[in-house]
DNA sequence: AATAAAGTTTAGGCAAACCTAAAAAATATA
DNA sequence: TATATTTTTTAGGTTTGCCTAAACTTTATT
């Protein structure tokens, strides 16, 4: 399996929730920065491996053994996640392309024994579920503080914007991973929401609170 | 810079401490376990960024700047295998191959907050010491046991030997990295020595002493 | 010093993963 | 339905790093 067969599978397999009847060439060339024509090549080579279902022109799905190898590397990349921001100081922006390098690592001991030092943690910083090491993945409810309702409480576990200037904003807020937000009202004339957050209260508008996302 | 190179530079860093008038192609390959004309080429190429000293059949040397950079892969390699021994639980032989993976992730980042991580760590699982992040190494000493005189005490720090019988001696004999040895006699006729080892005695042979080696 | 042996380089290929441009198929539009 | 547009595939090329085999240097031996 190299390095670039396993990055197909998972951005097939992200791609695949939203297009169940099969991922067109176009959407994932476009996804993995490549071109359309690079993308057939790898998925014809990843059908003659028997990983995929596919038919020319219809799009591509994972097959079980394909979804097996997808699962596994996600649990690979959201284990390294974990541990780059829990052990290493990695703020949101930052861990992403270095958990992509990571996933890639080959040693079963060593996801192993990262599992157990994190704790078997069951989410990933951006609270995505971290598929167990048979590929069962549990749903998690994620939701964005948009579709809370006063009274609701959140533990804050990601958001949709990484854009610095948003970024820093939460900053400023002292909003962070892991920071319970209690919502006290919503105003109707513009959707903005007070909230509380430790023992201060603030005002967060619309796009704000459409791009945190809380577990509750 | 490539996996590949980064692996060649770190080879010819290793070897020329012994060839110091240039390192061989033919050393270089079966060091790298590929062929003489792979390892010609990517050595012209190394040459052609400047990073190696090399003229047509007169081997290679490192110049400052492929140092530096052979140095910085070094130091990520021993963090990691420092990282695996000590949080993850990793054995002396297990550490090698994926530290070997590990050392070409690219993250100035992960790399400064592993050591902060690792408390700054001196020296890594094998002994070696680890260059700080300007480069700099310090001269360690690493001593055989069989180079120790009655009295003299050290610590293991690695081995010599690892085939699986010399690792599960050392595993019966409960010798593990950090292990306290405590040279209590030399015998003569088959340069055997008698240690302390916490509070029992053992006698080890002159082969088992050359094998192991501690920091004094 | 001449020749044999050993080591090194060059030449020509191969596989992986990417690319562009052209051809073919599917879909949308008139 | 026929044509135009979009999407997908095919064909042919590039780069990286490896290979084998042949040619060439250097070193060793007689």
């Amino acid at each position: 399996m190299t390095f670039s067969e396993e990055n197909y599978l998972k951005s097939i397999y992200t791609l695949q929730k939203d297009s169940p009847k099969g991922v067109s060439t176009n959407v994932l060339s476009q996804y993995l920065v490549t071109k359309p024509a690079s993308a057939t090549e790898m998925i014809k080579k990843l059908n003659d491996k028997d990983l995929v279902v596919y038919q020319p022109y219809q799009g591509v799905l994972l097959n079980k053994h394909g979804e097996e190898i997808a699962l596994h590397v996600i649990r690979k990349h959201r284990l390294w996640e974990t541990f780059l921001a829990q052990k290493l100081n990695f703020s949101w922006d930052e861990i992403h392309d270095v958990a992509e390098q990571l996933e890639h690592i080959q040693s079963e001991k060593l996801i192993r024994e990262l599992d157990r030092f994190l704790g078997f943690p069951k989410h990933d910083p951006h609270g995505d579920p971290i598929p167990d090491a048979d590929g069962n993945v549990v749903k998690m409810e994620k939701k964005r503080v948009s579709q809370l309702e006063p009274g609701d409480v959140g533990t804050c576990i990601g958001v949709n914007d990484t854009s610095s200037s948003f970024l820093q904003f939460l900053d400023q807020q002292k909003i962070k991973l892991g920071t319970v937000l209690e919502i006290l009202s919503l105003q109707e004339f513009d959707k903005s929401m007070l909230v509380r957050i430790d023992d201060r209260e603030l005002s967060l508008s619309q796009i704000a609170t459409e791009h945190i996302y809380v577990r509750i």
